[in-house]
DNA sequence: CGAAATGGTGCCAAAAAATGACACCATTCA
DNA sequence: TGAATGGTGTCATTTTTTGGCACCATTTCG
């Protein structure tokens, strides 16, 4: 890895993770203690403003004001291109998605790092199928380009989020869920959400969705919804 | 001088003179011709036009709309860009696709135009929806390496595979299913399967999967697997 | 207190990258 | 034609980067 790449990873790193300490850099950059070690001295003479906790429990940390510079893209601009190279990712063709990652960290860099924060944030509650071979999308509803700011003030904050849903049938309901994870099975986009008056994990294609509204105020608390095991999520699908 | 300033001397030079010549440059910036245009080819790597004029009464020069660029993406990355943007177009998720297209066009205002054309050319002959889901598994670690060429060619070949896998409660048991996709919910990989003794379909941790292979030339036709409305998958998960 | 975890510095040999010199090519123009 | 110009390939040399290693200072926890 080029110093530079390396120097944006470890940007990358200190605002995603917060607090990290000097040996996990160096672990997730593939690199020694002591080039992270000379890295942050190169990054502070950059201007990087990072603080650091000497002895046990301590760490590194990136101050959030440091070089924030006016970005070039929108910030929903950046978490698109995000998304597309981490459904890359998934896919499974890595050497372009090594490229990517390195320019999208050249993007990061001109963004401020509780934005980068945020987005990164949202992008761990996706989860992402197989980029199966094309499908036939004439079918596909168009996602309401609405659901985008709603649900990421939903997963950011952790609030309720109430729409209509539109089923198989056709029949209509109003739900107040509290999203879990986006969930990619290209062509179609699902929200995983834990539905209060059900009482169990409900999920809705994210075509069938309208009107989505974040409920001021009514947080919640993550539940944790990783698969297990040989467990059929398509028990009572039609086949 | 260190590398990175001359690059940056080199820019302001051409912003300040105008037209010069590459040995100009050379003198002014105290390294040799041979490393001039070394450093030119790198700047126009990272989307600085300059255009460049042969022979006598000749020379380079600037193009004003590079004084903009504030993203130094090189071509490749922003080819990298460029693919999975395209991926996620290709497999239908519209409205974060146009977010993505219109970063992408901000970022390649900045990049020479020819280079754009060409990048452009080369896209139009990938066929995204024949890009195998299978190459990046190895460096998961914990998922046997073996899973590799058996899952690429069952996926790619449509053919049944056998493996064991072993549950959560540790029971053994040989399988014999028709892969359908892969589902990764990090940082755990899934087997999403039909499984034709069972009549149903069912998922696997690809860590708990040992000694695959390719059932020869018994092929099966891919099912129609997103998930469908309002159903949960997670029925009988812990929580 | 002692031990472990943490950031930080100095030093040095090995590895990697940058550099410069040179030969050469293609184009343009007087 | 010949000079001026941008551009490429090669290779030995120089410079920078890297990764151990030893060591120090501070902090927290038992």
């Amino acid at each position: 890895m080029n110093i530079r790449s390396r120097h944006d990873a470890i940007v990358r790193s200190l605002r995603r993770n917060g607090t990290t300490t000097i040996d996990d850099l160096a672990g997730e950059v593939g690199a020694s203690r002591r080039t992270v070690l000379r890295d942050i001295g190169a990054l502070r003479d950059q201007g990087f403003v990072i603080h650091s906790d000497v002895g046990r429990g301590g760490g590194v940390q990136l101050d959030p004001q440091s070089m924030q510079t006016t970005a070039r893209l929108s910030v929903p601009e950046v978490f698109a291109l995000l998304i597309s190279v981490a459904a890359m990712r998934a896919a499974g063709n890595l050497p372009f998605s090594d490229l990517a990652d390195a320019g999208l960290a050249k993007i990061e860099r001109a963004l401020p790092s509780d934005k980068v924060r945020d987005l990164r944030a949202v992008l761990d509650c996706l989860h992402i199928g197989q980029l199966s071979p094309l499908q036939d999308l004439s079918d596909m509803g168009r996602i309401d380009p609405q659901l985008l700011p709603a649900f990421e003030t939903a997963f950011l904050q952790r609030l309720l989020i109430r729409f209509d849903y539109r089923d198989a049938k056709g029949r209509e309901t109003a739900r107040e869920v509290e999203p879990q994870a986006m969930l990619i099975l290209p062509p179609l986009w699902y929200l995983v959400a834990w539905d209060p008056a059900r009482c169990d994990f409900r999920h809705f294609r994210m075509d069938r969705i309208s009107g989505p509204a974040a409920l001021d105020g009514t947080s919640f608390r993550r539940r944790h919804v990783p698969f297990e095991d040989d467990v059929c999520p398509f028990r009572d699908l039609p086949r």
